[in-house]
DNA sequence: AATGAATGAGCCTTCATTCAT
DNA sequence: AATGAATGAAGGCTCATTCAT
């Protein structure tokens, strides 16, 4: 979904793919400094562009960052829909997610860095007028998995206490497994921690 | 324990005093601005002192920074050990040390911010040559978790997934938590929400 | 005169059009931003061409405005003329400059920021090397006003008070008279005013 | 009156002599560039300190800018106020203000480059909020110009042919005089061509 | 210790100019 | 001629840090 349609115009083609470079460098730099420690000019210098450049393809530094994670958002949102379809109990839901969710993490272990660190946290910093828009996508993302909990509470699949509380938990194990994995020098795949944790997750819940 | 020991000679006691405000400016302003966009001035600003004088203090920013959370840390260390002191059973050493920490924070919500945002996010945004004192005292306060869930698991209290990954959910289910809370415009704490929370941790850890 | 002479071939009366095109759309973003605030990109935006199209008609941004420049000084040297051909007396000639200057000034009230402000003043913020070609141009029409004031002093007309204060007063008559049209909101011609201006120079320098 | 109080604090004094040394670089460096084309840097440089500097005494360029044209406006009226002290008849007013003008003039030729070039010119292309205050001014001057002239004509010795366009035509016969003395090489004060073009304007608007 | 004026490196951003198409 | 994406030097401004008092 990050390819560029190869159905365009040459021209567009090359200010997609352009634009795209750009926003990869970003999230690199992003990544690794923090919104502002990065600096335009190495983010354009790892794009291999001019810093001017930048400036064609995003208003400012804060717009380029919203951009950024809101290139992602609209990822996690896609996967997270692809990995409910085919599933139909709340349990089964839940995996799906939880699956989804680090294997997301595995493709792009960087970025992990300022989103869950968080969609409020750094960019706040920057008044960007992103900000909204960047909460509220986080929010459909929190409201979608408070369903399945509701859900799973109605049939007595799982405890009643609440599917905020669910959904938050959830979020919580993920990412501070996450977090860690981001921190270690080379983290590795585990399947037997992944399924440890999504254990205490769904005996933690279910009745 | 953030106040100074009387016995020491007068010109001992303002140091340590002027010190401690200080780091409280510090702490404030940090929390607010996040890092980088807090200034070596706005702090001295705070604390009525001159800008000079931070440096009399500490070495730098990155430096003040690290003080400042290796000064809560030592806190949330004896809290933790105070929390543990009468407990017996590694279900009652886990809840007090919920409770313990969930007081902490209702103590002092800024702090919040930068310190699970986090004790490793955070403050590598500036390259402070503390980050590896400030890991280890965090990995020392994960040891005495694991200990506990390693001796709940050792007696068949708790399912055998691991102590590891148990301290790391314990830490995921309370920080996911409390920054909800940090985040929320004014937040109130609910004993009802606490129990749940801890409900479902028990409840998935335990046999 | 700014029209494209009929007679040549079409190729050269397209190169002529668009030149004067851009010189138009140069001449009005110049007028509202000033020469430094004013860019490129507006102008070739304005005139309806690419930026690179600007280079192939003008070596760069100082040497456009010295054209827009040059192009009306032209226009007024022509007026000039035009004025004094049926004309015999000095006075006659100095009263048909007056209404010539304000009724250009009415024709293309815009022009007037940049270029009394001046003729030397605004361009020299631009270094470019055209200064000396327009001061040269601005003097030889000041020397045409010279001689009609010296004719006017030989003759016992007007008072023998040096013919270029003269020239000098004329003009700045002209152009603070000018300058506060131009600066208000919508200015609106007076015949009342220009009279009583002309009145003023002409009762000033006459015996 | 540029000199500081000697009886203030010597911090104090300091402060105001440092002050002044700013404005006064930066008169030059905006005489000699205009309000574009001088940079901070070039300023501060030649004032003998950092950029940083400037910013402590001055928000931002355009207020720097604001500050000095306001502070030579408000020479402009204190000597004004001279000038109108002891005269009581409006010709003797007049007089004495058109000496008063060349004089300052002369005492700072610099300065004219952006103050008649002008008090509205330049600086409305830096959004300043100081530009009400500086049009306002230049307005209360005005004023009193024109209270004199009204003064004239009631009495009978000046034509009436409005006050305020005899205002216009005082400021417009100083302003392009000083305008090409200061274009001048090395522009040398004249007693001859001073008289001469008062004396123009006093009969111009005289009975 | 305490002060705070001064410093200057560094960052975001703009824009004249170039060049491959 | 015409295009407009790309360039990169330069400017305004900030702020951690120093140092003379």
């Amino acid at each position: 979904m990050l390819d560029v349609d190869a159905t365009l115009p040459r021209k567009e083609r090359e200010f997609l793919r352009h634009r795209r470079e750009l926003l990869m460098a970003a999230e690199a730099v992003f990544s690794e400094k923090g919104y502002t420690s990065a600096t335009m000019e190495e983010i354009a210098l790892r794009a291999e562009f001019a810093v001017g450049t930048l400036y064609k393809f995003f208003d400012n530094k804060a717009s380029l960052y919203a951009e950024v994670i809101l290139m992602r958002m609209s990822e996690l949102e896609e996967e997270s829909n692809r990995a409910l379809e085919g599933e139909v109990g709340p349990e089964g839901k839940i995996r799906n997610c939880f699956r989804s969710r680090i294997d997301q993490f595995w493709k792009n272990p960087g970025f992990f860095r300022f989103f869950y660190h968080g969609p409020v946290g750094a960019i706040s910093e920057a008044n960007t007028g992103f900000l909204p828009e960047i909460r509220e996508r986080y929010e459909r993302y929190l409201d979608r998995l408070r369903e399945i909990f509701a859900e799973g509470i109605r049939n007595g699949e799982f405890r009643p206490l609440g599917e905020g509380l669910m959904a938050l938990s959830f979020e919580g194990l993920l990412q501070v497994y996450l977090e860690r994995l981001s921190g270690q020098e080379s983290p590795a795949r585990s399947q037997e921690e992944e399924d440890g944790l999504l254990s205490i997750f769904l005996n933690g819940i279910s009745v």
